[in-house]
DNA sequence: TGTACATCAGTGAACGCGCGTTCACTGATGTAC
DNA sequence: TGTACATCAGTGAACGCGCGTTCACTGATGTAC
C-alpha cells in the first residue's frame, strides 16, 4: 500500500478514500487533508484531482459511502423482525453501535462534517437513509397494538435514533479519555431503549427479563460473531 | 467593538472570549483561528498572546466558560425541585435545549473540540461537571420508591444526557438543513422522557397529562421569559 | 500639582509551514492495423 | 506478432494563501516622589 509496484496506482480512488478515512477518524472531518490523504496513498499530493475534483468532494464521498454501509447495517441487524421485533431492534441498536465503534471514521464524516452530499444536505440524508428502516421496524412492532394507542412511528423512531447517537457521541467517541459510563454503550443503549418503549406500552414491563438480556444478548462484551 | 478608543483595547481578554465563540459557533472548534478572532476583536494577530499562551489556550477558555455556565444553567433550571421534581427536570430539559440553542458556540467547543481542559480531559470535565445536578434530580426523583426498585441514578441521568445531547445533535446543529423532527426539540424530549421514566416506573402513567405539558409548558414555540 | 520612569498592552513585520489547486510534463496502458 | 499512437493516470514544481508564532518596537497607563 505504501510502496507502489509501478508509475500507475492502480485503484488510487479506492486507496484515497481508505485514507480519507482513517484521517477523518484520527483528526474529524475538519482535520481532514487532501494533500495528507494522497501522501498516506503514497502518491503525489496533485494526483487525487484525476479522480475528484477536490477536496470536498472526496469528503463527500466517504459520508456518503457511511450513509449506504449504516442502511446495510441496519437492514441485515433487522432481518425481517425475526424471530420477534423487540430483538430485531435490540440488534439494530447494538448494529449501531458496533459501526460506530468499528467505523468511527465513516461515522463522524457523515455527522460532523456538516456538508451537502449530492445537492441534498447531509442532514437530510441522514434522516431519510438511516431512519426508514428504524421507522419500518417500530411499526411492525406497534401493530398488534389498537389504533389509538399506537405512537408517531417517525417521533418513536426519532427518539430512538437521538438516544443512540448520543450515546456514541458522549461514551464512544472521546477516545481514551472518554467519561466511563456506568455500563458497556451497548448495555446502556438496550437498557435505555428497553423502559423507553415500555413507558410507551410498545413492550410489557416484563419482557426481556434479564437472564434473556444477559444470555441472548451478551451485551457486556463484544459479539460473538465479530 | 470594531472601532477602538485607543492604542490599548481595554478589556480584549473578554473580546477574544467572545469573538472565538462566534467563530465556533459559525465553523465548529477545529475551523476556530487565533488570527480571525484577533481580526474580529479589532486587534494585530499578535495582540492575543498578551492574554493566552495560544490556541489551545483560547479554546478551553471558552469550553471551560461553557462547563460553569452550562452548571449554572442547570442548577437554575432545578430551582431545589419546586414544586415537583418531575417539573424540576422538565425544566432541566428545556434548558439544556436553550442553552445549545442560544450559546451553540460554547456548545460545539464542550462537546466538539476534543481538548484539553486544565490538565483534565474535557470529556471528564463534561461528565462531572454537567452530570451532578442531573444524578442528584434522578436521586430526589426516585427516593419514595422502595429502594430496590430504584434504578441507579448515575445510569438513568446518562441515558437522559445521552438523549439530551442526540436531540440537540441531530435536531438543532444542522444549520437550515437540518432534519425536521416530527416536532419542536423540546417537546420532543420531553415527550421521550416521560416515556422513559415511565417506564422505569419513576413517574406514574397517568403522570402530566396532556392538559398539563401543554399548558403549564408551551413546548412548542419559546419559552415566555425569554 | 508636576515630573521621571517602570510596566503594561498593544503594533507590524517577519519566519516557516502546510494547505488547495494549477500546469505542463511524462511514463504506462491498451487498441487499431 | 509487431508497431504507431491515443489515452489515461501519474509527477513535480509552482502559485497564492492564511495560519501560528516570535521579535523588537512603541504608545498609554499608573505610581513614587
Amino acid at each position: 500500500m505504501t510502496a507502489r509496484r509501478s508509475y500507475h496506482h492502480g485503484n488510487l480512488r479506492e486507496a484515497l478514500v481508505e485514507a480519507a478515512a482513517d484521517l477523518i477518524g484520527e483528526c474529524g472531518p475538519q482535520g481532514f487533508t487532501l494533500a495528507e490523504a494522497a501522501r498516506r496513498a503514497g502518491v503525489s499530493a496533485a494526483a487525487p484531482y484525476r479522480h475528484y475534483q477536490g477536496r470536498e468532494e472526496l469528503l463527500a464521498e466517504v459520508a456518503q459511502r457511511g450513509f449506504s454501509e449504516l442502511g446495510q447495517v441496519m437492514r441485515t441487524a433487522w432481518d425481517g423482525g425475526k424471530p420477534h421485533p423487540v430483538m430485531g431492534l435490540a440488534r439494530m441498536g447494538e448494529a449501531y453501535l458496533d459501526f460506530a465503534l468499528a467505523q468511527p471514521a465513516f461515522y463522524r464524516a457523515m455527522f460532523e462534517s456538516g456538508l451537502a452530499v449530492d445537492g441534498q444536505s447531509a442532514a437530510w440524508q441522514r434522516n431519510e437513509q438511516g431512519l426508514a428502516e428504524l421507522v419500518n421496524a417500530i411499526k411492525v412492532l406497534s401493530a398488534p397494538l389498537p389504533e389509538a394507542r399506537r405512537p408517531d412511528p417517525r417521533m418513536v423512531a426519532n427518539h430512538i435514533w437521538a438516544l443512540a447517537h448520543g450515546t456514541v457521541s458522549l461514551f464512544c467517541m472521546g477516545g481514551p479519555d472518554a467519561p466511563a459510563p456506568t455500563s458497556s454503550p451497548h448495555e446502556s443503549l438496550i437498557l435505555a431503549c428497553r423502559s423507553y418503549l415500555t413507558g410507551l406500552g410498545l413492550i410489557a414491563p416484563d419482557f426481556a427479563p434479564s437472564p434473556w438480556i444477559a444470555g441472548k444478548w451478551p451485551i457486556g462484551g463484544p459479539r460473538s460473531d465479530d
